[in-house]
DNA sequence: CTAAAGGTTACAGCGACAGGAAGGTCAATA
DNA sequence: TATTGACCTTCCTGTCGCTGTAACCTTTAG
């Protein structure tokens, strides 16, 4: 199939797609004889993996790492629960963070004042 | 003073306060006959006032509004309370969003089994 | 025959910096 | 005086995951 079909199969963008197979998450398909891409039914399956894990946010090296794991039989499972562990961990420590900054945010409030010399949340943000 | 002592008392990186000079964020200082920037007192505050802005996850945009309606003493402090209202209702998203990634992630659970092909994560993203 | 739709490459831009190269300047020391 | 080391300058590149654009070629439909 050519990649426009291949992208709808799949609801990855055509380009995004080649952006895949340009930094080697994707092997390079083989081409007609015009040049264009031509995929095989599987390579559907992989792009759905991947945007499955791109939508759980897991970085590109990683994901990159989790295909490569899928193809050899005999690899250990550990680096997929690492790198699943790794990725809840950071959506947690980013998650502690936003609690803090709307907190922050939060306590600057909202101001009615008219003129900014007396807007209460510059106030605050010059002298906290 | 010089920018690495600006740097010091305003905790913001020399490179960061060209960055911003460059992007039009602070005004650009007087030189040196050497060529070096010299930085008034004042400008200590106004980078400490964006500092804080940052922590806060402002865009430099956003910071580059309120600097200058400071700069102004007739501005209307209803811009400055859209932005804040702004940038609490975007993290508050992030939350959001953070907490369903959580979830998902959190369903893959962690994996024991030992070879790829009986790991339950990858098969959990495979055919959610 | 022509126009639209789809394919190709290559390059630029986003946000907010950080790293590094290559060179000029200054103060202190041997 | 020569040199060392710290500091300053500009300019360019890389980060991450795409997306937009330009310029061009191929296929398909009317």
């Amino acid at each position: 199939m050519k990649i426009s079909e291949l992208a709808t199969k799949s609801q990855i963008n055509a380009k995004t797609i080649r952006y895949y197979e340009q930094v080697g998450l994707l092997k390079a398909p083989q081409r007609a004889s015009n040049g264009y891409r031509h995929y095989q039914p599987g390579d559907v399956d992989t792009l759905i993996f991947i945007r499955r894990c791109r939508e759980l946010n897991i970085p590109l090296d990683d994901i990159k790492r989790l295909v490569e794991v899928q193809a050899d039989p005999n690899a250990s499972c550990a680096v997929v629960d690492k790198i699943i562990a790794e990725q809840l961990a950071q959506v947690q420590r980013a998650q502690r963070e936003l609690a803090l900054l709307e907190q922050s945010l939060q306590t600057l409030a909202s101001c009615s004042a008219e003129q900014v010399e007396k807007c209460s949340i510059l106030h605050k943000l010059k002298a906290p």
